[in-house]
DNA sequence: ATGGGTGATCTATTATAATAGATCAAAATC
DNA sequence: GATTTTGATCTATTATAATAGATCACCCAT
C-alpha cells in the first residue's frame, strides 16, 4: 500500500540505519512495538502523526512543515549536516572485527609481516570517512583464511588488498568536497541495496 | 488533548489563514471534511499522516523530517520564504471590494474628485506589499458612507486617507528591499564536534 | 549443529481517526 | 433585520492504527 509517505518511511529506515540501530533497539527508545517500526519502514500503514513523532525523536529529527519554495535549500542544508564525517555503526563494527582479526592473526604469525598489516588497518580507521561494511567484510574474510592456512604470501596479498583499499578511500574522501552533491548520505527516495 | 503536536497545529492554521482560506475552502482542497479541519487546527486529534500530507499539500507545504542540528537553520529559511511579499488573499479580497465600492460612487459622483480617488486606489493596488486587511476595510468604510453622503469634502478626504496609506505602505515596501539584501542567508552552528 | 540477533509476518484485541452529515452561535455581509 | 459565512460541536458508522506477543527465516558466530 502506498500512502505517498514513502520518502518519509525511506528516510526513517535510513536514519536508523545510520545510527546502527536494530528496529527492536530503537522500538525501545520510541516506545513503539518492533513490528510496527517494520510495517512502517515497509510503508504497511499510515501512521499517526504522534508515532511519526515519537520514532523521529528517537533518531534526533524533527517533522516540520516546509513551503514549497523551501524545500531545495532545506534539503541542501539537511544534506550537508547528514553528511558530516561521522563514522556509520555498521563500518565501525566491522572494523572493530577485523582488528579483532588481526589481533588473532598476530599471535601466530611472524612479527614482520602482521607489523605491516596492522599500519595498514591503522590507516584505515583513520579514514573519517563512510566505507562500505561489505568491503571490510570482504577484507575480514580474507584475513580469516590466511589464519587458517597459516601462508606468508597470503600475508603480503592481504596487505597488498588493504593498500588498495586505503588508496580508493584516501581518494574518495580529497575529492568528496566536489563530490559530495550527487552523493547525497540521505537518499529520500530509495533504499541502498543494488 | 494534547499529542505533542500543537506546532503542526498552530502552523497549518495560521498557513491557512496566511492563504485567506476558510476551512470549508481548505476541506474542498484537500479532500477532508472541514470538522475535521477544526478538530485538527484545535489539536483535538491525532491525525495520520497521510491527512496532514493532504492538508499540508493544499497549503502549499511539505511534510520533512529534519535533523536536530539544522533546525535553526531551517527555521530561518522557512521565515524568510514566509516573509516573501506575495499578496495575502484577505487583502486582495478587499481591494477587490474597494474597486467596486469606488466603481459604484463613480456612477453617481462629480468626475474630478473621483480621478483622484481612483489614481490612489490604483496606485495602493500596484504595492506588491502586505497590507492589514483591516485598514483596507475601514477605507472602504469611509467610502461606503462617503456614497450615502454625496460629500464633496468627504470625497476628498478619503483621497488624504488613501495617499497616506500608500506612503505608508511605500516606505514599508522601500525599507523592505534593503532588509532583504543582506539576508544572511542560512547559516548552520557546524562545530563539527567528530 | 547451536544460539543470539536480525527483520518480517502472523494473531487477536482495543482505541480512535476518518468519514458524511446535521446543527449551532457568532460574525460578517447585504 | 435578514442572509450568508465561519468555525465548532454533535451523531453514527466504518476503517485501521496501535498494541502485546508469538513465530519465522535469515545471517552470523561459536
Amino acid at each position: 500500500m502506498s500512502y505517498g509517505t514513502e520518502q518519509l518511511a525511506a528516510q526513517l529506515k535510513a536514519a536508523r540505519e545510520a545510527k546502527g540501530l536494530s528496529q527492536r533497539e530503537l522500538s525501545a527508545l520510541a516506545g513503539v512495538p518492533q513490528s510496527h517500526i517494520s510495517k512502517i519502514e515497509n510503508n504497511a500503514v499510515d501512521l499517526r502523526v504522534s508515532s511519526l513523532s515519537h520514532i523521529a525523536h528517537a533518531l534526533n529529527l524533527e517533522l516540520m512543515l516546509v513551503p514549497r519554495k523551501a524545500i531545495p535549500a532545506v534539503q541542501s542544508i539537511t544534506r550537508s549536516v547528514a553528511s558530516a564525517p561521522v563514522i556509520n555503526a555498521a563500518t565501525q563494527r566491522e572494523l572493530d572485527r577485523i582488528r579483532e582479526t588481526v589481533d588473532a592473526l598476530a599471535s601466530h604469525t611472524s612479527r614482520a609481516s602482521i607489523d605491516n598489516l596492522q599500519r595498514r588497518i591503522r590507516e584505515i580507521t583513520q579514514i573519517q570517512s563512510q566505507i562500505d561494511p561489505d568491503i571490510l567484510k570482504k577484507v575480514r574474510r580474507i584475513l580469516e583464511s590466511i589464519e587458517s592456512s597459516g601462508s606468508h604470501e597470503a600475508v603480503n596479498l592481504a596487505v597488498e588488498n588493504i593498500r588498495a583499499l586505503r588508496n580508493q578511500l584516501a581518494h574518495r574522501a580529497s575529492s568528496q568536497e566536489t563530490l559530495r552533491a550527487p552523493r547525497p548520505a540521505y537518499r529520500l527516495e530509495e533504499d541502498q541495496d543494488g
